[in-house]
DNA sequence: TTGAAAGCGGTACCAC
DNA sequence: GTGGTACCGCTTTCAA
């Protein structure tokens, strides 16, 4: 051995703090005996060069005994780009949903080797446009913009420096590329599962007439699943409640005194469903033998629970988080999945309530 | 204005890729016709450098201009912190409680102008030991280590190379700063809400006999108040079932059938509480008339929604993840907030079943 | 009060 | 195949 060694050390020869310094480049490059390009290359796997095995296996086990780990923010800086991903949400906890939507975005981002910047809002604008440039001082490759209803929205500013991508909401009259709930899908399959059973007169507890889609295009699904089997559509059968337990009690409670009242209920969701079988026992009738009902969410807390089981239909939280960074990350890698409105399936949840 | 301003180009004379290149500090002190290092000065409110005001102004007025925002990975790199905390947790979803703890992680996170770069592992040990590595690769400050309920854990290799702090979980053995709820307080709050409204005889459904600090201690307060208030305690009043409401129904029969019923029954959980409220009502008694209820969790979808609404001892989420950031960044301001575990109280949460 | 300059730890191009 | 080196954008002395 030469003692070269000795002088391979950074172009700055000069003093460094002592102390515990952190391993470098530098230190497993002197160890293994090579440049600090070469170690860069060993541990980026290069394709551009070729290593010789002696030599790469000379970096490795210099990087195993000096416990040398790469540094994020140095790579970043220079190749200018992060394995980072913002997701910028209204809620991460009002609702059990919210979760599932980080855990989808978490899960995609973890097989491509990303990490999630989360940060929570609360729909408050000010820390949302807060929250987007922390987001992009971090130089994020990209950001997740996600609600926990479906929802339209208005972007904060500055968030589309980075590619974007909407999970469960939506920006009105522009085609950003978005992850949503098929609702409209949604609201037929339930009608169509209580057709199937045979059922003629099917109640719809729905919600206050708002913009949402969940309230609009439910609703539309019902007409279409009723205009499919040739079944009238009756307004008389179409409830208006608050969308909980006691809008849900009283709902069914009006359509079950009418004169030919339903064999089914379709409910809004499942906590009107809840309030659903409150009303339908307080009449002496039973689910689903008298009256068959159909909830929606899938809350699994009450509708696991209920007696019997509630069937219902369940929002695709997961898969809409899963989607949305996939969609990213293809996009990033060249790929141009690009803009439009993706709508992902909600699926009918079969228990014991129809 | 003289010329000069031209002349102020970056070290690097050298032609720059063409094209939207991202604004950097320079670009603002040209602008603002000074160095690149009084901007730099400026936009820290460096104290040690006094800037006149019509400077900052005109720095100011430049980085507005240019829609300059500062790289963190620069910052970072060279000053050799991050303002970020990683967040690594067993579970985001399984549970609504798992988000309450991300969502006061979080909440603390940003009072301190800190990000949290969050990674669910699933309890996978290598999935852990590749997360705490991809952390911190990226040079975060600290990480937390949570769990979705109270209990031992081992913490992956590595993640001790910066600050810990665990979060509804503990390491046995060792005394590394933790925040954990306090279950036995809960169990002798609950048992002590009970007794002051007069009951001698208090059940207690019990989860199986694990080391898990919620059977173990909620049961030791349970006897710390019976014993407060001079009650004997009767193993016969106590009763394991598996914490669910298959569990609860059972063991509130085989209790309500003893000689001397129970007046009142402390449940080890909200969904045994429910099923005690099904054996309660099946043997034509009422809540809280006959037999009052005491359940634990809060889990709100069940609680507030039984009917009577369930009282209940609620576990202190979100004050546990507010908490343990909040500890680590005291800590690593140069507070000692140092090590210890610290116990959360568990609330009492008042509803109608007691 | 402001500016010059030395790096922080990698990446990647270029030369040998 | 390997090494030399310029440079990413910012922080922070040290001089002026």
């Amino acid at each position: 051995m030469s003692g070269t060694t000795d002088d391979r050390l950074p172009p700055d020869g000069a003093v460094r703090p002592r102390g515990e310094r952190p391993v470098t480049m530098w230190d497993v490059a002197r160890r293994a005996n090579v440049s600090q390009s070469t170690v860069s290359f060993v541990l980026n796997e290069s394709t551009s060069v070729r290593i010789a095995p002696a030599t790469r296996e000379r970096v490795l086990a210099a990087v195993r005994e000096l416990g040398y780990r790469r540094n994020a923010m140095a790579a970043g800086l220079r190749s200018g780009t992060s394995a980072v991903i913002g997701f910028v949400t209204d809620a991460i906890a009002t609702t059990p949903f919210a979760g599932q939507v980080i855990l989808g975005a978490q899960d995609a981002a973890w097989d491509k080797r990303h990490l999630l910047l989360v940060v929570n809002t609360e729909s408050a604008p000010e820390v949302e446009r807060q929250a987007v440039a922390m987001l992009l001082e971090h130089r994020v490759r990209a950001i997740v913009y996600s609600t926990w209803y479906h929802r339209p929205v208005t972007l904060p500013a500055g968030i589309d420096e980075v590619p974007v991508m909407l999970v469960n909401c939506f920006v009105p009259d522009a085609d950003l590329p978005a992850v949503v709930s098929d609702e409209r899908q949604g609201g037929r399959c339930a009608t169509e599962v209580l057709i199937e059973r045979g059922h003629r007169r099917i109640g719809f507890l729905t919600d206050a007439e708002t913009a949402a889609p969940a309230t609009t295009e439910r609703l539309e699904g019902y007409r279409d699943a009723l205009g499919d089997a040739g079944l009238p559509f009756e307004p008389d059968l179409v409830h208006v409640v608050t969308p909980d337990q006691e809008g849900g009690y009283a709902g069914a409670l009006a359509l079950l005194a009418g004169a030919e009242r339903p064999t089914a209920l379709f409910c809004y969701n499942d906590r009107v469903a809840m309030g659903a079988y409150a009303a339908i026992g307080e009449r002496g009738l039973s689910v689903p033998g008298d009256v068959a009902v159909m909830g929606f969410d899938d809350q699994e807390v009450i509708a696991a629970h209920l007696r019997p089981p509630l069937s219902t239909i369940a929002l695709p939280h997961y898969e809409m988080g899963h989607r949305g960074i996939s969609r990213l990350l293809d996009l990033l890698d060249g790929g141009a999945a690009g803009s439009g409105v993706e709508r992902l399936p909600c699926p009918y949840i079969e228990r014991a309530s129809v």
